[in-house]
DNA sequence: ACACTGACCCGTACGCCCTACGGACCCGGA
DNA sequence: TCCGGGTCCGTAGGGCGTACGGGTCAGTGT
């Protein structure tokens, strides 16, 4: 159970079906009619049904009601089509919004890609080499939108977009992690630690890391009462923003 | 080549096999004289040299000169033996060092744990559910410290670490990914860019994304010419430490 | 001296995976 | 009518993780 690469063999392939630069192929008449968007649609429902790891070629056909190796008419192999549903599922954003400040800009741009990544897990477990497809750029470019003509200069602008996304991902990734361990050990949050604690605090003990024996006692007891995953999210979102109000302040104050 | 989860299906079994809580068994005299420090050893030169996907019992199995099925003695399955080998790595960590400023201490946090994950780059690609090994606890007090005594509420000094941990993952991760691009297309850099940007801007046109278009060409520029990673990684982290720094003084503030 | 025990080691086999290859089928156009 | 080419897919080959059961031998109790 290590991680996935999508190796995706030729990049100029993945390109061409990222941007649908092929016609959409002659269409038989009686056949199942498959197309590359029928074919990520199953994909993307089975791996959100399902998780990544039971997102199988075989499984995929099945869904479709189809031999697994007609999928390869259509698509070069299994890292392609992980390229593809990525660029796909971020299409289901909203790249229009231009409204308000930067900062509230940036901060429901955070918000959306968080709830798009609970709603498609898989997305931070493919470690796709994100490739640009169509969708991706329309993201970068709403992004951008929201630091632009604050007096960074553009590579600074890609930083910052950069950094609230790190942010984004890192935060999301973690949380999956933890309802992982919760589903597939079969107790939730609270059983998880009231099992595991006794014994980790017993062979961790406090002598030897006194300020994370504290801190963790202190975090999972907020864990188990008043715990607010959106508080915790916005809490760190709000310290990465202050983070980008300090640069735009020096920038502006440079230029005054 | 999706992505691994290490579902390490029982979390006891995990925990004491991280902590060691197992006599080191009675050691056969001729034999091959196998233990679980050797296997995770040997897993891990292999997961550095050939990368994660490699990284198959089998092979590993095969670098120590052993049936495949005799790591089984040792270790539950593939999945406790990521646990391992990625609690062993952050055991090369130096967690002793507590000088400076906590500014400078999480600055140095920050480089070691970017080194690390470059010398060993499968710990991002296992999504493991980070159990609390000895090494993590050692790693998670050491950075804790750096932030302690600055009128932080607990829950607050482990957001604080976490966001800078988050930081660097992520950036780590997209160095990663490109460079994965770069090896598995067989040309560096400078020449993946020379051959995609021009198709690429030509599907997407300026029009469509002028933002997008106009940063992303700098930065390909800046890519090219005087690109400097560390000068990169600093400047987000940075913006993150100032994050920081604003809570810290509105703390500061708000206890005088 | 000898049998026993238990840890160590591992060959085999099962079921899953991705996908190369080549054949069957059928449509539209010549 | 014939044929080229797109669509569909059965078969097979080489991986993988690991369940199972058996072989081997150091140390122990007698």
């Amino acid at each position: 159970m290590p991680s996935q690469h999508s190796k995706s063999g030729d990049p100029a392939r993945s390109l061409s079906l990222l941007w649908r630069t092929r016609e959409p192929a002659g269409r038989r008449r009686g056949g199942p009619g498959l197309t590359i968007d029928r074919i990520v649609a199953a994909a993307t429902e089975l791996a959100d049904s399902e998780g990544i790891t039971a997102l199988s070629m075989r499984r995929v056909a099945d869904a479709l009601g189809v031999g697994t190796m007609s999928l390869y008419t259509y698509v070069p192999g299994k890292g392609e089509l992980l390229d593809l549903m990525v660029d796909a599922a971020y299409g289901d954003l909203d790249t229009d919004d231009r409204s308000g400040t930067w900062r509230e800009r940036l901060r429901r741009i955070a918000f959306a890609d968080r709830e798009l990544y609970v709603r498609h897990p898989w997305m931070l477990q493919v470690v796709t080499l994100r490739l640009l497809g169509p969708h991706l750029i329309a993201k970068y470019d709403h992004e951008l939108s929201a630091v632009d003509g604050l007096g960074l200069s553009d590579v600074e602008m890609d930083s910052t977009v950069n950094l609230v996304n790190g942010y984004v991902e890192s935060t999301v990734r973690k949380t999956l992690g933890a309802e992982q361990v919760a589903r597939e050990s079969g107790m939730d949050d609270e059983q998880w630690w009231r099992t595991y604690e006794p014994p980790l605090t017993a062979l961790a003990d406090d002598a030897r890391f006194p300020i994370a024996s504290r801190v963790g006692t202190a975090v999972g007891r907020a864990h188990r009462s008043v715990y607010d995953p959106d508080h915790e999210f916005s809490f760190g979102l709000e310290r990465v923003l202050d983070g980008v109000q300090a640069l735009v302040d020096s920038r502006a104050c440079a230029s005054d």
